[in-house]
DNA sequence: GCTTACAGGCTTGTATACAAGATTGTCGCC
DNA sequence: GGCGACAATCTTGTATACAAGCCTGTAAGC
């Protein structure tokens, strides 16, 4: 493949996993090219390879926006990674020495990232975590379809996530590895399956499926009439998809 | 996504699916470009889409091609079948009645097909029973990963299957529809593990990974200055193909 | 004052032109 | 006669130009 494309494709789904980029985030052709150095050619190979990968979508002449997963494809996605995830930890016999090894300093990797409180350290590890279990495995093919499926999951995380509990899926994974390594591959299977399924739990399905949600809340007060001056039309379209929550998202959670 | 660029895509996965497409098969730009009454740029979407789900290559300034997966990707594909596919029936708690009648629908479908001769149909549902299976989940996500690596171990099979046994797989099938029926998942889990492995096993995954085997085997008897004059040229291009494809795969020979 | 029609700007969609590289067929040389 | 270099041809790689459509801001009409 082109690198030059490979290497915009790569920055993006990166950043994605690292939670730099929010769902529903506007990538326009022009600026990527001018920030790449690149043509709009180029930008535009990379969009459809990630479009078919399933973490950015095209909108007809008005641009490319990263996926904002619906409630309905929240679950396809965390249903898919329990079955694959599971079926791979009950596919093993056993469990390689360096592979635990492996795990284990990614364990410790993911403590000393809360620890430190980097935030987009921390979440990028902690999706990694099940994609170096793939990988750990040799096999590349699932690891590619994992890391897709993480990607995924992760902006579902962001859109839906109210409440962050990263040092308890960092205790899932110790557990899991503790699991592994003691043999016991249908326990680790077992615990994945819990593991995700306490992700999925966490998040509220309900709340978020559009982009009006913020303001949404203010409406269902009933304290529209109230104080606030002509609302409606002024603040619901601020400035553009592009620069609405380019920034300050992660902000509104739990309160 | 574009209606003329997924018709392309879809097409040519169709023809995969259906094994009308052998693997290495050279699919130039402009060629494909006149055949579906559209520019080059529509094909090069689509082949991009391809590529990024794993059926065809670039080899630069050469062309397109059918991907020629080598042994050790073929292992991978049929371990990430394995995983996905058991992990599958793993999680199901049941299977409702709708699905079980839909399936056995399916299979009887794959012995008419068998009964009639009908190879093409025949491959395509065999293959399609494995993706009918995750859509009754109603997953598209999955569907959509199946329905990629069915892609690739068709083109495995035809590229390292010396037998085929197509009764056998359909009889498999309907043994796991049967297991699926009485309740018993975990059976049907194992049968369909043995059954990918039995696939897998069919294969000589030494024998072929060059485009050069059949005319290898040739050379060998030593009949070569036989009494078949210049051989070799009328042979090596059977039909049209394009041209050789033999673009220099690294992984030629194994003994 | 509010609604509706319209125009301008901006963004993607598509085709085409040209550049770069690879393969192949041919000619000259040894 | 065999071998190597060269040129013609074909194919993809990349950029750019133009077309088409959406969004937004403005102005006119009710």
């Amino acid at each position: 493949m082109n690198p030059a494309t490979a290497n915009i494709e790569e920055a993006i789904l990166s950043a994605i996993l690292a939670g730099r980029i929010n769902p529903g985030t506007r990538l326009g052709e022009q600026k990527l090219a001018d920030l790449f150095g690149v043509s709009r050619t180029r930008v535009r190979e990379a969009m459809m390879r990630l479009e078919t990968r399933g973490v950015v979508q095209v909108s007809a002449r008005r641009g490319w926006y990263v996926v904002e997963p619906s409630a309905e494809e929240a679950r396809e996605a965390f249903q898919t990674r329990r079955i694959i995830e599971t079926g791979l930890l009950h596919s093993l016999r056993e469990v390689p020495p360096d592979v635990l090894k492996s795990l284990k300093e990614h364990v410790a990797m993911e403590r000393d990232a809360i620890g430190a409180g980097d935030v987009h350290s921390r979440a990028c590890l902690l999706g990694d975590f099940h994609i170096h279990l793939a990988d750990a495995l040799g096999n590349r093919m699932l690891t590619e379809i994992i890391r897709d499926l993480t990607a995924r999951t992760t902006l579902i995380s962001m859109l839906y996530q109210p409440t962050e509990k990263a040092e308890e899926s960092s205790h899932d994974h110790e557990d899991i590895v503790a699991a592994m390594e003691a043999g016991d591959l249908a326990g680790a299977a077992r615990l994945m399956d819990e593991h995700i399924g306490k992700v999925e739990a966490g998040l509220d399905l309900t709340a978020k499926p559009d982009p009006l949600a913020g303001l949404r809340a203010l409406l269902s007060p009933a304290a529209f009439a109230g104080n606030a001056p002509s609302v409606p039309h002024t603040h619901v379209h601020p400035q553009d998809h592009s620069h609405s929550h380019s920034h300050g998202h992660p902000a509104t959670k739990e309160d």
